[in-house]
DNA sequence: ATAAATTGAATAAACACTCAATCAAATTTC
DNA sequence: GAAATTTGATTGAGTGTTTATTCAATTTAT
């Protein structure tokens, strides 16, 4: 039967540099991406289990029918939420990590400060990552559709702090270890700035994180004020 | 109307030192027991959502009227279920830090091992704790249940911290800000150990927490392979 | 005029919780 | 100590509610 598509429904699917996109095709565009926001606030609010079509229609202020039109159920609904939180935290870190001028320290505190921006350190967003993490039957989708973007993080992480290593410095370490324990680190401060905001704020998670490379890199990052408050003086808001 | 309690309706609400509890007490209290951990099995393998009163009394081997004959609702259930493992938790960590002769340095270390202990650092019993943390809902409930029992530990690891601070040292941190550090480091280790098991072996999350500490406190951690090496050296199992 | 987008009532499945009936232990009566 | 009686424990079909998903009808863009 083999129907020919229209030009517009083929280039939906390809990267456009500019959007020549149809009118509709950018609503359409839109309307996704409403109906993957409302999930993310009813998933924050809500949680997994009280996330329902009803209330995530409710919240983009659509008819229920409409999340089963955009997305062929509940389950590609989700997946495209991890899909979408998932797009803007790699882009997020690899921008930050993108100039070659950085050194290895600087890259380090980028990783930090990517992980701490305000766009990923988001209540809203953690809640999701939480939600699935925490619930055994989501876990599976989770790993399907995020596991290959962690790991490329890993994995920058680890070629960071192998560099580092290879600086005289005492005890050496085994970079995979340690970047799985920063790794590891930086979710527990997610966990608590999620759990506990009064006692995790933000910035002072970053601090954290900051604190304990200087603990681990003594030589590298000498100066722990310093460090702390070079972010924040430049032009950009962290 | 005021009706006489039986002998052992009375002894039941008392804590009995040697329990003369009848067959039916002791039974009562197994099945109890049973329902629970059926509960633990259920939420670590089908998530909180897909934990049914059908699939816990499944798992249980009892009828589905029983779970309510035990306990007045689902939420009271999942209530029991926080209260027994935040207990069990408990216990554990307040018993490793009961002997009066231990060094401030040991009873950092006796925390880290009652965080990766077996009975601790279980899959199961993890699972149950990040389904909680993970959903909106489940969170209020969590709580209510266990947040009392966390800050009693929180406040048991400042107090240690703070002993160590006024050793000299270098840089003077706030014990306070250590300690939450301290706190969000192994919720993010369990949190790996359960995702990824295999990166996140439990002892291995054991070593990166000693690690920590020495990184830390360098002059009350300062050989690190004997740190690490002393608690499997004893007669008890870790 | 045609195709796409949107609606929401209808449907069927899954669920928590109830309760009358049954079974078993404990207690009392003879 | 056996029989009778009371009380507690257990069962699972039944009930009402909530939910994801469908789809015929309607509105809107091309």
């Amino acid at each position: 039967m083999e129907r020919r598509e229209k030009y517009w429904m083929t280039q939906k699917e390809t990267a456009n540099p500019q959007p020549p996109k149809t009118r509709r095709a950018k609503a359409k565009a839109e309307r996704r991406l409403t109906l993957i926001d409302a999930t993310i606030t009813s998933i924050a609010e809500y949680g997994l289990s009280g996330t329902t079509i009803a209330r995530v229609t409710e919240i983009a202020g659509t008819s229920i029918g409409l999340a089963n039109f955009y997305f062929e159920n509940k389950e590609r609904l989700f997946e495209a939420v991890l899909q979408h939180l998932a797009d803007e935290e790699r882009a997020l870190w690899q921008d930050r990590n993108a100039d070659a001028t950085l050194s290895p320290a600087e890259r380090l505190v980028a990783l930090v400060d990517a992980r701490f921006h305000r766009h990923s350190c988001d209540r809203r967003k953690l809640a999701v990552w939480f939600a699935f993490w925490g619930d055994a039957s989501a876990r599976d989708l989770y790993r399907r559709v995020v596991e290959e973007k962690d790991d490329e993080r890993l994995q920058a992480s680890v070629a960071i702090i192998a560099s580092l290593e290879t600086g005289q410095g005492s005890p050496r370490r085994d970079p995979m270890q340690t970047a799985l324990a920063l790794e590891a680190f930086y979710d527990g401060l997610w966990l608590n700035h999620l759990l506990y905001p009064a006692d995790f704020r933000r910035l002072q998670c970053r601090t954290m994180a900051l604190e304990h490379l200087a603990a681990l890199f003594p030589l590298h990052f000498n100066g722990l004020q310093t460090v702390a408050a070079r972010a924040p003086g430049g032009t950009e808001r962290i």
